[in-house]
DNA sequence: ACGCCCGCCTGTAAGC
DNA sequence: TGCTTACAGGCGGGCG
């Protein structure tokens, strides 16, 4: 549920809060939160006496860049929250499931109801390791192809649309490419990366498409329309520090909720009237996920 | 080789 | 009223 907007939230939060600590004790409850680690000791291992640089993002992904040149990436899944405590005698609350202690005092817990998040330190490839790596997408921006070489498991994510410009041309190229239904196009991660079943729907109702059109059917208008809507829909919701949805999963570092969701044109209005046009906004299932469309608004 | 869809999980809420 | 069942969601992997 955290998509490209929540994230980006608390990286921005996180990046005040953390920037220049140092890592002083990290505790794992379960080897699930690292599984892409041979032992919690050995995620332990890289992180302990670490300094934390910066807090960047890419998509949905928080990527913690260390003294020792290694990442530490967050991936919050569906239920994933971040919470700062001041002190470690604050009680943990249920599904703690990761503890960042910091010598300068205070702690970042890693909070996960439905524990679909994960957390791993990503060491970089060596000259063998990046050219096995196939960076063949020539289309693929700069900046996309430079984070692809630095965290080698992200390799396949695709450009961040906060993050990277793209001149609308090469956005038509993207969706002209391949015949998939909007929807499919905007959700999947290998070409722009960050947007889930929620922005997905608020960006084509910006745009007045429907969720099933075709991506190749678009007019030279209608590309300009959704990338246009694409890019404002997630400044708004950053600038309105995100969504959080009527189960109030997605949580700031201080247990705050966003507040995008009054701003919501069709996402969970169902049976309600469209404030553009005033029929009645729909919800239909869709690759087993729920989407909400206008049928009047969007064509 | 590629695209679709299941399964991983738990809290919440609808339904009998 | 209380128990059962369905559902929400991202993403990796397995199957067709």
């Amino acid at each position: 549920m955290p998509e490209l907007p929540e994230v980006e939230t608390l990286r921005s939060d996180l990046s005040r809060e953390i920037v220049g600590k140092k890592i002083k004790a990290v505790t794992v409850d379960n080897g699930r939160w690292v599984r892409r680690h041979k032992s919690a000791k050995a995620f332990r291992d890289l992180l302990e006496g670490q300094t934390i640089k910066a807090v960047e993002r890419v998509g949905k992904y928080l990527l913690i860049p260390l003294d020792s040149g290694n990442t530490l990436v967050l991936h919050l899944g569906m239920s994933g929250q971040l919470h700062r405590a001041k002190t470690p005698k604050t009680p943990k609350i249920k599904h703690t499931h990761i503890v960042f202690g910091f010598t300068q005092g205070g702690e970042l817990w890693f909070v996960d109801p439905r524990t679909f998040g994960e957390a791993f330190v990503s060491v970089p490839l060596n000259e063998a390791g990046q050219a096995a790596l196939q960076l063949s997408d020539s289309v693929v921006n700069a900046e996309a192809r430079v984070l692809r070489r630095r965290i080698s498991e992200l390799h396949e994510l695709g450009f961040d649309p906060v993050e990277s410009m793209l001149t609308w041309e090469q956005f038509g190229y993207f969706l002209h490419h391949k015949p998939v239904q909007l929807k499919a196009f905007l959700m999947d991660q290998h070409t722009i990366a960050g947007i889930g079943n929620v922005y997905s729907d608020e960006i084509l109702f910006a745009a007045g498409l429907r969720y099933d059109r075709l991506s190749s059917s678009l007019s030279t208008t209608e590309v300009r329309r959704l990338y246009r809507a694409l890019v404002e829909i997630l400044a708004e919701a950053i600038k309105h520090r995100g969504s959080s949805l009527a189960d109030e999963q997605y949580r700031d570092l201080e247990g705050r909720t966003g507040n995008f969701s009054q701003f919501h044109e069709v996402y969970d209005r169902a049976g309600l009237a469209c404030r553009r046009c005033r029929n009645t906004v729909q919800k239909v299932k869709w690759k087993d996920r729920n989407t909400y469309f206008c049928d009047h608004c969007q064509i």
